[in-house]
DNA sequence: TATTAATAAATAACCAGTCATTTATTTAAA
DNA sequence: TTTAAATAAATGACTGGTTATTTATTAATA
């Protein structure tokens, strides 16, 4: 992550080079995600936070106004990728003649891709423990993931429905349903699973709730 | 917000101090819960904990050794009935003559209920925000709830399977399917749900996901 | 040298847990 | 029954340790 360094001297134009790295900020964050995750909010020190980022305590003062401005653009860091990600396929599923059910699958595949990344599956157990302390960073992460999320899938189911694919449903539990597994497989990771033993599968998770949850909600179909 | 007179004779009520109850600890424990999910465990104040409880900080420590003591107590309180209701539920499924898929939706529909008693489905909220700090409290949770219930559910899709009621799955995955729901709304209730909209009612997405659930899972038949 | 980055030390709150003291209730002597 | 110990319950000021944030100082770069 090292720009060119001086090996060409400029003296005053081009990108000045600084010590302070441009992905400073983002290696204070990984620091305090896993310090936030193990110890809780208010249990977490800055100077640990700023040990992982190879600093020291004063420092991250440099780059964050407070510790809670750090768990806020904690939040804000993991949020973009994934509400961009779903709006982004529910866009085209009108457009191309796929089967609901693939784009579905296609939609909680990619999911699971994210989740399955520490650094942003991490974020909703966080939420989970400090929603209390803050619950606006909550409704935050309500509309712009959870929300997104499901409008997104809201919108395929119905769309399904609408061209016989899918039997008739409330979109509003479905989702639910669908959803369901994969928070439960985020948690069980975060939360509860032992490094002793085989961890749980994703794909295989994935693949065995898809199917089920096809199979309960496709209409019977002579042929296609 | 004062006492119950006693049972025995007395004449005049002083509110300013009230006799040790049986029910003490359990109002304290009450409070504890109501702070360490608004709070967080680090962030909970002992004194607000007793307020509660219409006591003062010191008066808790007679009944709790320290904070933590609390958090074990809290847990353990809601760990019990659970465990009981399962493998009581487990224990007479070959026994009688009920379709698997009635047991097992009667066995979601159990926990459904146990799980919107927000002394007991606030507890895994807690344990997700604070397993990194009390590890050994995870793991007896994972034990005595999660695994308990997954055991008992397993053994029930087992048995579907093998009478021929239900399709081939792998109930490691299928469990997770099915649990998975019923954990999205214990925790949307405790994180994310708003005042100012009208809750997701338990009993229509309990339906709803079992409709969808047991479809996907069900052999065709013909006629039973 | 001037400026920015980084640090280490200092400050100011905060709060778990303790304990000397107060208050209600019970016991039993008068 | 009245009254005065004795006991049980509850209190809240206080202590000690911890840590977020600020400030003074040093180091590195342009």
């Amino acid at each position: 992550m090292q720009n060119e360094t001086n090996s060409e001297e400029d003296h005053k134009s081009a990108p000045k080079w600084r010590r302070k790295p441009e992905s400073r900020p983002d290696e204070i964050l990984d620091g305090a995600l896993i310090e936030f995750r193990s110890r809780g909010f208010a249990g977490a020190r800055i100077e640990d936070i700023a040990k992982h980022a190879g600093l020291s305590k004063g420092t991250v003062y440099l780059y964050f106004s407070s510790k809670e401005e750090m768990l806020k653009a904690l939040v804000r860091r993991s949020v973009l990728p994934i509400s961009e990600m779903f709006t982004d396929i529910a866009g085209h599923v009108q457009d191309n003649n796929k089967k609901a059910a693939d784009v579905l699958s296609q939609m909680i595949q990619i999911a699971a891709n994210k989740f399955s990344n520490h650094e942003i599956g991490s974020i909703p157990l966080l939420i989970i423990g400090e929603a209390g302390n803050f619950p606006e960073l909550a409704e935050f992460y309500r509309q712009e993931v959870i929300e997104a999320s499901m409008k997104a899938i809201m919108t395929v189911l119905m769309f399904g429905i609408q061209k016989g694919e899918f039997r008739k449903c409330n979109p509003k539990y479905a989702v639910r349903t669908l959803m369901g597994a994969l928070l439960m497989q985020v948690i069980w990771d975060g939360t509860f699973a032992r490094d002793d033993e085989e961890p749980i599968s994703y794909e295989e998770l994935i693949q065995s709730h898809l199917d089920i949850f096809m199979n309960g909600i496709l209409l019977p179909q002579e042929n296609s």
